[in-house]
DNA sequence: TAACTATACGGAGACATTCTCCGTTTATCA
DNA sequence: TGATAAACGGAGAATGTCTCCGTATAGTTA
């Protein structure tokens, strides 16, 4: 508690941990693409050249390091939603990102897992992810809301966690078909009379 | 192929290994509800009192498991569909039933990652159950389709699969309330205008 | 009732995975 | 060019899955 005020010499993070860090990531991207998220993580520790130590010491959990090799995704995803606004009026716009959101789930591998953990899972490792999303999505109906285009006493998340639902199964193109479907539903269904 | 015309002295079943089964199911029933369905098998077999090898003889895989404890609800919620089509008109019946799907997912424990799998999974052992489901919900939208209430170009099964993501959230009361909540927006959603 | 035998049982153990601990190595900084 | 904080690696403990096979027993038959 004492000596804390001098946060002056500060070490440059070592190279090698950074390094790591990196190859854990990149192998760990390709290992649940290819098997899953359930993916050993020994193996991905030993495919990446590195101890199980090294691995357990930057990803503590499994969802650790699930939540940082999608973050980037999620980040784009979030981002999109400034783009379409000023691109779009609010009823569209919101439409548009909702198809962006299921074509998330259907193209990417694993995305599923990750966006159903985020919009609907409990899990306070994704509860900075989760408080983004909420804002994003939030933002896109309260425009619409402002408009008088929609009326929607849910919340928002609940859009997401519906078309999660259905945009998972099996990630065939099936379901991503289904999904821009029930878009279509849900908007009648929230459109105001 | 030869020597199979002859089931006549069929023994009767051993009477340990029926009792065996069903102390498993009772184990594994609250085993579930405790600890999710991710239980360890051989705890479950320990506590019922039985040997694993018992309790793989009975239930080859995990799935088997969690499908054998689960089958009866689901029949349940089959047969509520009956009964509500007496009682009711089409879409008054459809609705009542998705609100029924919704309470046995925010109620009973572990019943959620069952209808999941049952309703979106690809998963051959629930194909069974899968196409159960899939004949009830289908009844009750074509119903309500002739009877010129609404309009579904989606499959039925998807209105379970947006529901079951809605209500699963933390179990709480607030998921159900959500999922009743879409059921109002969905239904509005395939009205015929 | 007493063999007989198909059926089921139990649990040791092979194997896989997760995660920790700690002696050793190395990148940074003075 | 040391000194040392930071990071590494991998053995191994803990836990879980699932199989194998010698043993026990319920039902059948004489």
């Amino acid at each position: 508690m004492a000596d804390k005020g001098k946060p002056a010499a500060v070490r440059k993070p070592r190279a090698d941990a950074k390094r790591n860090r990196v190859r854990l990531l990149e192998t760990a991207k390709a290992a649940f693409a290819a098997k899953g998220s359930g993916a050993s993580l020994d193996e991905i520790a030993r495919t990446a050249g590195v101890g199980a130590g090294t691995l357990y010491r930057h990803f503590p959990t499994r969802d650790a390091l699930v939540e940082a090799v999608y973050r980037n995704e999620t980040e784009q995803l979030v981002a999109a939603a400034d783009r379409l606004t000023k691109l779009h009026p609010p009823l569209t716009a919101l439409r548009e990102w909702l198809l962006l959101f299921v074509d998330y789930i259907a193209t990417k591998h694993g995305m599923y897992e990750v966006l159903n953990a985020i919009v609907g899972g409990t899990s306070d490792l994704y509860s900075a992810s989760r408080v983004q999303m909420k804002q994003t999505i939030g933002r896109l109906v309260d425009r619409a809301v402002t408009s008088a285009d929609i009326r929607l006493d849910l919340d928002p998340l609940d859009l997401l966690r519906a078309l999660a639902g259905v945009a998972n199964i099996g990630s065939g193109p099936e379901g991503e078909r289904a999904a821009k479907r029930l878009i279509d539903i849900l908007i009648a269904g929230i459109r105001a009379p």
